[in-house]
DNA sequence: TATGAATGAGTATTCATTCAT
DNA sequence: GATGAATGAATACTCATTCAT
């Protein structure tokens, strides 16, 4: 019984989240109303409520989730092709989400201009976690070794400044083609991540 | 004659940005109505409607100009501090903008959660400008000779995405001190632009 | 309770187009605004978007709304005062609406200056609608019969050549006594009329 | 002197009934701004005060000028057509005003959403008048004898009731086809005429 | 005469949020 | 829990009109 009951609740709850996201892509965030969001989910204005505080809320739980897809998939690939080094593995990552993006460039659109791997950062650098996801991601980088990094916190930041440099230039380059179009930019992006990694 | 009424007419247009940058920074972009900034520069509302079409408008204008000074600013210190290595000089150039921003965090704030660089990168690539400042700086990256970097266009790609990596960094780090303190992120900053440029 | 719910929703609606309608009347439509609509119904602003798209809207249903119920007493006198003569009968239709309008020059103004008869026309060509009033009308016109009137649409089309008629000549003669007054046009009016359907 | 700066200045005035003209057969009288015609005739906004009060003053005269030159070419064709009968003649003059509007569907719109004929009817029943052309016509209605017209009044009512109804139909049949097509409204309407005129 | 910068009252419209049902 | 009618504060934007030059 209360079983069916959750199970109604989340699939309102879900169906708020896909019709907030349909939405935010169609016309962007700022233009979408939260009585657009419920006549779309179908659920009533007072409905959305019982389920967020309010339209930064659901956006808050909307860019976690798509992120967290989105790295999801992209380690999945990564394990699947695992190479010897660490930097391979790295590139292999980043060039996941970077054709993702380009094939997604309204998502990207959406995930740059709000918050950007919500909670990647924060969880990598307390490894305790009981995310699956973000556990297994610390331990690779636990298990890398480089040369002239001491400590892993340095490892962290230099992770955490690669992913910031890809979510950067994935941005201008695939948006705007500045300051030169994605194809012509990868190859320099990943020779800079080889020479910072070694 | 005509004189008069252009100065009178820019002194308008730059009381109407001041008192933007003023509010926007007090309480940001969003919660800053028009009536308020045409209130705070002294004009009547309709006049707001002579200069800018609307509130987004005046924010690239300002945007633009921000970013302009606090480069300017920028320029002119390195040029006084100038090394010999082309390496060092970006780096002269990275730390007084980190600097500067970990000094007004408020104009970060502002700087970044928009448009950031309008068009630094817009009359890089095409170096015929009028403009003194950017034609310097083009001056500047086309003398430097770096190994492995064959085209003027790749130069400007790679200094671009030095830019945006301090940028970012600077965001995160000075705003919410993650995934480190500016302080901790600087020297693998430069660490990280000595590496890129060898 | 729904019952409950759409009897109150009525009741706001009448509230709104009531409202509307005394303002029009004391002040023209275009020196009416939404507010004052609003306050004069007793209704927050907002409430109006929830029943009318603008002003515009709201005009249409009362002006559609007041022709009906002009025609309605018109027709029902008429129907009091039946004569054998079909020619007699549009002249007593007519007569009443004519001294309708002249003892209420601020309605008659309200409804020419704008649509007039917005679907009389539309229903009497197609005579099967739901409404009773149009269908009583309808009936009438087919049972008349006329010399030289060959078929319906040619009797319906003069019948609205003899409507407009009297609207034209009421409105200039009523409100600006041109080319005549009222009293002296009316004569001549239902000779026109008499000669028109013989 | 005076002469060219009467000329310049009746140009001007030109320039701007042409510009209003131009722009509410575009978008409408209401939605068009008196800035937008100064703009339009390549005057300055406060040039418009110095010819018109306001944008109902020159509605007004550009309604008149429309109705005068309307009427004087309808006047021009039947001259050189004239036929016997009054009644024909009358005809001749409705027929190639319904046929200009089926033409010229906006300038019908403009005429007739505002004031219509605004002063034939006052000239013609003071036939005393500077203007030749109503002076032509005045002459022509003195000279029509009609069985059952005893007086000049009740002709110029009457003929002023077949300019309105020519209106009217003109109005409804050609913008809205309603209650039909003009050319099936045209030999109805003719057929009433010649009725009303015996 | 002619200009056009400046004004600011006036209005439409949106939308998050509440609450009785 | 779910609904959706009602609210009214908040805000953008227009435009006729003035007046110093």
């Amino acid at each position: 019984m209360s079983e069916t009951i959750d199970t109604k609740k989340e699939a309102k709850k879900s169906s708020l989240l896909q019709a907030a996201l349909d939405l935010f892509l169609e016309k962007g965030v700022s233009k979408t109303s939260i009585s657009e969001i419920a006549e779309r989910a179908n659920v009533a204005k007072g409905t959305f409520y019982l389920y967020f505080k309010d339209k930064d809320a659901l956006l808050e739980q909307l860019l976690y989730q798509l992120s967290y897809d989105i790295i999801q998939q992209a380690y999945d690939y990564t394990e699947q092709h695992r190479a010897e080094q660490f930097c391979e593995n790295v590139i292999t990552f980043a060039d996941w989400i970077i054709t993702y993006f380009a094939e997604h460039t309204d998502i990207l659109r959406l995930v740059r201009r709000n918050f950007s791997w919500p909670s990647l950062e924060l969880t990598l650098t307390s490894p305790d976690t009981s995310d699956p996801l973000w556990k297994a991601i610390a331990t690779r980088l636990h298990n890398a070794s480089l040369r002239d990094v001491h400590n892993p916190q340095e490892l962290f930041n230099i992770i955490y400044i690669i992913v910031e440099l890809c979510g950067t230039v994935c941005y201008t380059s695939i948006i705007e083609q500045r300051p030169d179009t994605i194809d012509n930019m990868k190859p320099l992006l990943y020779t800079i991540i080889r020479r910072i990694l070694q």
